[in-house]
RNA sequence: GGGCAAGUGGUGGAAUGGCAUACACGACAGACUUAAAAUCUGUUGGCUGCAAGGUCGUGAGGGUUCGACUCCCUCCUUGCCCACCA
């Protein structure tokens, strides 16, 4: 007989939401635990990597409650986005209503699962209650001047009119329309993300519950590095390029210099020189390149020289200035000196246009006299050669006094370089949180007056998809008066990038209904930091950074006393089908909903969790499902065969398997804590269970099958929820064998087994080995050199 | 090119430097059944052997150790992140 998990599942639902069980409090009197999944995207249904993000949540959040924390486990849904627009144009609906419909279908799809949500404290990123307060931080942050305007090169579609973000381009091509990107001058909003960048770096290193990986990307994605800047000398008119390298140990090797072709100096030099109109046409081409299509890698260097020279500082020699595509103007200074012995990018554009090379350090293997026998450039280790006073040393020592020489002569200068961009947040699109600025002929650039707030998003946008922001064609919206002056202004008709609504949703959510704050700060500091944060590895940099910055932020506002705002990380695996990622263009997709449909809820939950650690891969397994269910079943028959009173070594199996479980449940070891369930089920087929030992394991196994074991639990008798119980402690003395069974290794190599009392003395033990029979053929009469003991479990002979 | 993971039976996966393959799936066998399903009970790394046993075995090769899946070095493969980064 299988038990009827349609029914169970329905009915405690329903039951759980009736006595809010899962309504968290403000009790300062009480431990609190604060566990946070992702919030999704609400794009209609929700996939096996929600199930699987939301599971690993839930069953920690409900072994919290066990213990006795008071527990916070929100769930809402990051509203905004651009996959409304392009689903409201194709269904011709609104952005709003489809939006609407996803999260309610959603929801449904997430009670199914039993996740245990505070629904009470619900949040929708696009409900003007939430983004007004996304307004609100970023006229703090202009205020501070953290939020500022400024003209740089963006992705441009020429057809769409709008720009677009990096992953927005496909191989050069806009991705709606498949126009050619190009780049373009544009005035965008920016976070200044960069003047917090020593705090993000350095409190990196308090993260002690973050994966590794996760800290090495966001270090790698700051960036510091130590480097040199050195001042090359134009000939014509005396002004100084500035190049920035890593490698002053072969300054001495110099032979040109290069400028990025967007280098402001460029235009300059080149005026006038018969060289002048090449230059133009060279720089216009490479501006009509998307970013990506430069950046890609086999695609020849291009170049040409602008006529003019400059003097290196070192040794006065006089070397010629090229622009070139290989470099970039947003990295370093836009300049470098090319070494081309000792980098290959500059090896192989020498070698192209015929440029000199010259070699100023040697490895000690080397054969090679002359750049005329190289065949790659040189980017090892070695010592100095042709450069002057600081021949001879050790290249690595020669950076340092090189550099130390040159910043004491001015012929350059030590620092410190940031890979760390400011942060563009404008969009030319309409789902997102209007930016709240107003731009009046007299007064300039005014921010909206927090009265104002919020500037809502007009209803009645035109949606096309096509061209500029939909914003700027409402008038009623983009026609304002100033809040200054009074007179005719217009607002501004950009959105937010969707990242920041995310970047402070988890404050929110201590109090989502607040509507004097975005947050209130006695709940805040009562569930602040977030103890668990569980989510994909794709948002290991820029959502986590962005709500470390956040957290900084309002730090510095005083409205907080922590930096950081998530103490423990876990970054779930993806969920595969025959190896590959599940999506739909592979169309290896598995609904959630069937598998409920199929076996339930609390199956679903334990075949995710049982098939592979949390942080790995989990590859897909619709046998393995099988498997889940009939282990609930079995485990659900035991209920008619109690027994008065159980066997000793089933209770010694019951409290290993409570040891067991909550360790390995603390430690997010889901699949071992459900092998060592399935053991103690195996010995209960054996020797049978009584009521206390059921009761247990019912509760051991409730945060992960919760339906099943509250109607177990209300089967027992028991009239209160089961997550109003105690989480089991086991007794370590029931952990401890009278009689221990020891390995006995010759020579590291297992030969037998001896059953000795767990306190025998060493000696006893030395002589109970050496005569057990399987193991006295091996040592014979040879003499024994050694004796490793392991206390409780091996001895090894040396023979 | 740089950084970080990972590599164990037919499969998913276990193993604080101490019995490699727990637990499960699959397969095979037995019990129950007229039969099947379900359920329960066994067997299940390779080679060798009638058997007891022996021997090999955690991507490859070295090293440390009484003892290595585990630690160190070199390499191979796969995955992820970053990258014309100067």
């Amino acid at each position: 007989m299988l038990y009827n998990f349609k029914e169970i599942e329905e009915k405690w639902q329903r039951f759980w939401q009736e006595k809010s069980i899962f309504k968290a409090g403000y009790s300062p009197e009480k431990k609190k635990f604060y566990c946070l999944e992702m919030f999704p995207y609400p794009s209609g249904k929700i996939h096996m990597g929600h199930v699987r993000n939301y599971t690993i949540g839930d069953v920690y959040s409900r072994y919290q409650r066990l213990k006795g924390r008071e527990v916070l486990h929100p769930m809402g849904f990051d509203a905004f986005g651009q996959p409304a627009e392009n689903a409201a144009i194709k269904n011709q609906t609104k952005p709003d209503a489809w939006t609407h419909g996803c999260i309610d279908w959603m929801k449904v799809e997430l009670k199914k699962m039993g996740f245990s949500y505070d629904w009470d404290r619900e949040l929708s990123t696009c409900d003007s209650s939430y983004y007004r307060w996304n307004q609100w931080i970023f006229l703090k942050m202009f205020e501070r001047g953290l939020a500022y305007k400024k003209a740089s090169g963006v992705n441009w579609c020429p057809s769409c009119s709008t720009t677009l973000a990096n992953e927005e381009v496909i191989e050069g091509e806009c991705w709606r329309c498949h126009s050619q990107v190009e780049q373009k001058e544009l005035e965008q909003w920016y976070l200044r993300i960069s003047e917090y960048k020593e705090r993000l770096l350095e409190d990196l290193k308090q993260l002690d519950k973050w994966p590794q990986r996760v800290i090495a990307m966001q270090n790698n994605w700051i960036g510091k590095s130590q480097g040199t800047e050195i001042y090359f000398r134009l000939k014509d008119n005396d002004k100084l390029i500035t190049v920035f390298t890593t490698r002053p140990d072969t300054i001495f090797g110099a032979t040109y210099v290069v400028l990025a072709p967007e280098h402001p100096l460029v235009k300059e030099i080149i005026k006038g020189k018969p060289q002048e109109k090449e230059a133009l046409a060279f720089i216009e081409k490479v501006a009509k390149e998307s970013k990506i299509s430069r950046v890609k890698e086999d695609v020849k260097k291009e170049g040409v020289w602008t006529g003019a020279y400059c003097v290196n500082p070192v040794n006065q020699e006089v070397i010629p200035v090229w622009i070139a595509d290989y470099v970039l103007m947003e990295y370093g200074t836009g300049a470098i000196m090319a070494v081309p012995t000792h980098d290959q990018r500059d090896f192989l554009f020498a070698r192209e246009h015929n440029l000199p090379m010259k070699i100023v350090i040697k490895s000690p293997q080397s054969t090679v006299h002359s750049p005329q026998e190289m065949i790659e450039a040189y980017e090892g280790e070695g010592v100095q050669v042709n450069s002057g006073e600081f021949d001879g040393l050790a290249n690595q020592e020669a950076k340092i006094k090189i550099s130390q020489w040159m910043d004491k002569n001015s012929m350059g200068k030590i620092v410190t370089h940031w890979r760390l961009r400011d942060w563009l947040i404008s969009r030319q699109r309409y789902w997102g949180t209007p930016i709240p600025i107003i731009y009046c002929p007299k007064c300039g650039v005014v921010p909206v007056p927090y009265a104002a707030l919020p500037v809502e998003l007009p209803e009645d946008a035109p949606f096309t998809g096509e061209g500029g922001s939909p914003l700027g064609k409402v008038k009623e919206f983009v026609d304002v008066l100033c809040p200054e002056c009074g007179e005719k202004a217009r607002r501004e008709t950009d959105t937010m990038a969707t990242f920041f609504d995310s970047s402070w949703y988890f404050l929110r959510f201590c109090s989502p209904k607040n509507e004097n704050n975005p947050f209130d700060l006695q709940e805040a500091k009562y569930w602040m930091p977030v103890d668990q944060y569980i989510g994909g590895i794709e948002h290991a940099i820029l959502h986590l950074l962005y709500s470390r910055f956040f957290t900084k932020f309002f730090q510095d506002l005083g409205m907080i006393d922590f930096n950081e705002p998530f103490k423990s990380l876990l970054t779930q695996g993806m969920v595969l089908k025959d190896g590959e990622v599940m999506s739909k263009s592979r169309g290896n997709i598995v609904d959630p909903d069937s598998i409920i449909q199929k076996c339930g809820a609390d199956t679903l939950r334990l075949f995710i969790l049982f098939a592979a650690p949390p942080e790995t891969e989990l590859e897909w397994d619709d046998r393995g499902i099988e498997g889940a269910f009939k282990f609930l079943n079995r485990l659900w028959r035991i209920q008619d065969n109690l027994k008065e009173k159980a066997d000793l070594q089933v209770y010694r199996a019951l409290h290993k398997a409570i040891k067991k479980v909550s360790d390995d449940i603390e430690s997010f070891k889901f699949n071992t804590a459900i092998a060592s369930l399935m053991e103690l089920v195996n010995v209960i087929y054996q020797s049978g269970a009584d009521k206390e030992v059921f009761s247990k394991l019912v509760l051991l196994i409730s945060p992960i099958a919760p339906h099943f074991s509250e109607e177990l639990w209300h089967g027992l008798g028991n009239k209160e929820s089961i997550l109003n119980a105690a989480w089991p402690e086991y007794d370590s003395s029931l952990l401890v064998e009278e009689n221990i069974a020891v390995v006995v290794q010759v020579n590291g190599k297992v030969r037998g087994t001896v059953i000795v009392n767990k306190d025998i003395a060493e000696e006893d033990l030395k002589k109970a080995c050496q005569e057990e029979p399987a193991v006295r053929k091996w040592i014979e009469d040879k003499p024994v050199r050694k004796i490793i003991i392991v206390p409780g479990k091996l001895v090894n002979i040396v023979i």
